[in-house]
DNA sequence: AATAGTTTTATAACATGTGTCAATAATGTT
DNA sequence: AACATTATTGACACATGTTATAAAACTATT
């Protein structure tokens, strides 16, 4: 990396943890392009050219946030495809339940800005993750045999996304977000699952506490 | 109604009807308050006086919209109560079809404004339709006894209104949209479904085509 | 009709995201 | 070292939602 990507690097480092500073200590009202400036030590176009707009940045605390949690979660990636699907919404829970406040705050403002383009990564990328897992579980006979698991895998992403969508306005708590996910994912997995894994699908859709644990 | 109310209510509709001519004319990004006075032939204040914000300009108009769409609902609302449910998801298509641009501009500008105050309302109402269309299924005998109506039709209201957040996005058509509240209302409802609704309800999942025409 | 209360208007102002543009500094290249 | 390229800076400007303030117009009450 020439010099000059290096101190791009930097400052774009300096910029993001500025950004997180002012959410965290002064709120997300107060992180202002101009305070985001001052506190970063740069100038006020800086930000702009090193990310493009206030979304950019935004959406660059998303992606370490998107990155941190993805480390968390190959940590323990073993058993059925399917058993870690579902496993996912615990971890995705127990993510939020870390920093709260914070994530909410990053996803609200990047999903209340009008930058559309912007979700369509996050949107791909979830729909890739799900396809590849059902993917992954119908080649272990987890699903019927005439599933399709691309339809699937886009639904149940959709389904989270959308759901996330709601979270981030504040409507619902981290908690209740996933349980609507699991209730939703569970029912539709139910009408494609094979007999190995419809008892254990049934039975988390009944008693809704003991899933992913 | 005093003559005082009498002037605010006109205005308030002057304000509504420019609101609406400005954003099919010229787009929503040219629906600024300024324009708006100025079409309305009202000084930059009234808006703000009457309404309060921006936002609540357009939650006026969706009102309107939502108002439109009821009409239109309560007109063929025969048959049974899960038949009724997913009926509505084909109404609500056609209602966006008939005039997508408009709807799905007002939707989006409330969803992306940080008023987040204005969308419980419309999740409220949401939610108690359904549970009562619920509530209904239930006392016909097309839900399983031990079925928590209360906790379904909260289900299946936020599963609309989240991919109805997506929908605003501009991510999904109309259709599209549909089809994901559609499948997802389907395998819950067969979760909870008596054996006379079971097989309605498993055919219109194998084949998404023919739902509630 | 006179007075008091309320609403609208006109004008200005403020904060914010974003863009422009020239000047300056830093870096890469010869 | 000299030049060319690129990045940052600073100062300003603009559009927009929103608020402030005082004057004017309107309505209600006596």
């Amino acid at each position: 990396m020439s010099r000059r990507e290096e101190a791009k690097t930097f400052n774009r480092a300096r910029i993001c943890a500025a950004a997180e500073s002012i959410i965290r200590s002064e709120g997300m009202d107060n992180l202002t392009m101009r305070r985001l400036a001052v506190v970063a030590g740069v100038s006020l176009r800086t930000p702009y050219n090193l990310f493009g707009s206030k979304t950019d940045v935004l959406i660059a605390l998303l992606d370490e946030a998107v990155f941190k949690f993805t480390q968390l979660g190959l940590a323990h990636s073993d058993g059925a495809a399917i058993a870690r699907m579902l496993r996912a919404l615990g971890q995705i829970e127990t993510f939020f339940d870390s920093d709260e406040t914070y994530y909410r705050g990053i996803y609200a403002a990047i999903m209340t800005s009008d930058h559309p383009e912007v979700r369509s990564t996050s949107v791909d990328r979830a729909i890739a993750s799900a396809r590849a897992l059902m993917a992954e579980a119908m080649s272990n006979g987890e699903l019927r045999a005439d599933t399709d698991v691309q339809s699937l895998g886009r639904h149940l992403a959709i389904t989270l996304l959308a759901v996330l969508g709601m979270w981030g306005s504040g409507f619902f708590s981290n908690r209740e977000s996933m349980a609507q996910v699991r209730r939703a994912w569970l029912a539709v997995m139910l009408q494609h699952c094979s007999d190995t894994s419809r008892l254990m699908l049934a039975a988390a859709y009944d008693n809704p506490s003991n899933i992913g644990d």
